[in-house]
This record gives C-alpha cells, sequence and structure tokens, in this order.
DNA sequence: AGTCTATGCCTAGGATCTCTTGGTATGGAT
DNA sequence: ATCCATACCAAGAGATCCTAGGCATAGACT
C-alpha cells in the first residue's frame, strides 16, 4: 500500500473521527470501509499513530477489558479540525490528478 | 507538494500521453492542467524523469532548435501500457480514499 | 558592454514515510 | 498441549520528494 503515502495520517484522523478505536481494530476498519482496498501492515499503522498523538491530533487510554490490553485512541480537539483540514486537502488533490488523468482508458 | 509522494511519476506519463515535452514544459503543462494545483520544482520532476526512462516508460532526445538545448521525452510502448495502468490503479486508489472520508465538511 | 531575468538542464543530501521483519504476550479453539 | 488470532511495539531498509545549490544560453533593459 505503498500509495498512501502522505494520506495515512488523514484516513486514521477520519477514521477515529468516526469514533475510537485501538491499532488493530483500526486496520479492519481500514480495510472494510475502503471495500477491502486498504491492507496496511502493523508496521505502517502502529507509527503512524504514534506520530499522531506525539503531533496533539490524537489521545490513547489503556482499555483493560477482557483482559486483553488495548491502546484505544481519539481525537482530540485539534484532530477534529485536522480532519476536516486533510479532507478539503484530500478534494483538491484528487480533483488535480483527476484533472491530470483525464477521461482516458 | 509532498502530496504527490507516489503518484507523480503516474502524473508524468499521463502528461506525455498527450505529447512529448521536455522537462521545463512538462512542469507548465503539469501546472496548467491541474488548474494551477500542482507547482512543483525541477528537483522533484527531472529525477522523475530519469527514474521513468531507467525503468523503460519514456525516452528522450535532445532538441537543438533556437540553439535551446532541450531533452524531450516520449512515452515508450511500454509507457503507453503503464499510463493505463497506473490511471486504474489511482481511480481505485482515490475511490478507497473517498469512501474513508465519507461526505464530511 | 554589462546586468538581470527567464529558460533549461542537472545533482547531492536531508527529511519523511511506509514496509519488512522480528519480537513479546494473551485468549480461545482443537 | 499446540496453534492461531488478537494486540502491541521497534529497528532498519528502501523509496521518493524537496531544498539548495550549480551551470549555461537567450533576450531585454540600462
Amino acid at each position: 500500500m505503498d500509495a498512501v503515502r502522505g494520506h495515512l495520517d488523514g484516513l486514521v484522523l477520519a477514521v477515529l473521527a468516526t469514533g475510537p478505536a485501538h491499532g488493530y481494530r483500526l486496520i479492519d476498519l481500514l480495510r472494510e470501509r475502503s471495500g477491502g482496498f486498504f491492507e496496511l501492515p502493523e508496521g505502517s499503522v502502529y507509527p503512524a499513530l504514534h506520530r499522531l498523538e506525539r503531533a496533539g491530533l490524537i489521545e490513547s487510554g489503556w482499555s483493560a477489558e477482557e483482559g486483553r490490553r488495548r491502546r484505544v485512541y481519539a481525537l482530540t480537539a485539534g484532530g477534529r479540525r485536522a480532519v476536516d483540514e486533510r479532507r478539503r486537502e484530500w478534494r483538491s488533490f484528487s480533483a488535480a490528478v483527476d484533472a491530470i488523468f483525464g477521461t482516458g482508458a
């Protein structure tokens, strides 16, 4: 999934905008909501989560239900603003790329 | 323009699919056809062209008209196939991202 | 004649990001 | 008892884009 490069953070934020989730669950949600397109390895998603937390866009807490340790992430106020920003950027970007590729085969 | 990461090669191929061009002109075409969105520095585009030529997707020749030296690039047969492939990949990818971002603000 | 700007090519190095590969641990099923 | 899914993490490799330079010619302006 090298094509997500530069867009992964926005995607993670967008999923978390629909509710808190832990890393492993997030990978499932990204796959499900993309119609199976995104099959992201843990080695991509976990670093992204740490990055976003360092940036103050998400925050985490440990959940101990069922005895399984899970780090659950949720958007901060800044994160909620960031989602809208990333979505706007994505729309501009994809419109630009669409214009270049045109309506070919 | 860090967002193009991973998609620049496809964009370059798409522009060259509409006719040969030299590097400097390519930068103009990318800006014009994207409605001013893509303002790519030479340091991004020239390496991309060299990459694509090494990969056999484009080929170049020197043009000396007007005394100005220009390296003009054109798609190879493999390059023409690659454009269609890249466009399909882009469509899949952008549909997946759209699905994740949803129809929010 | 000299200078400036636009055109036109190029490269080295830094920064960032994703992926590969490996490790650790628990819970449930066989 | 063993295996697989769940669940977290980190180190290092690889790829790519940008910054910041360098070099050269043509045309315009002073």
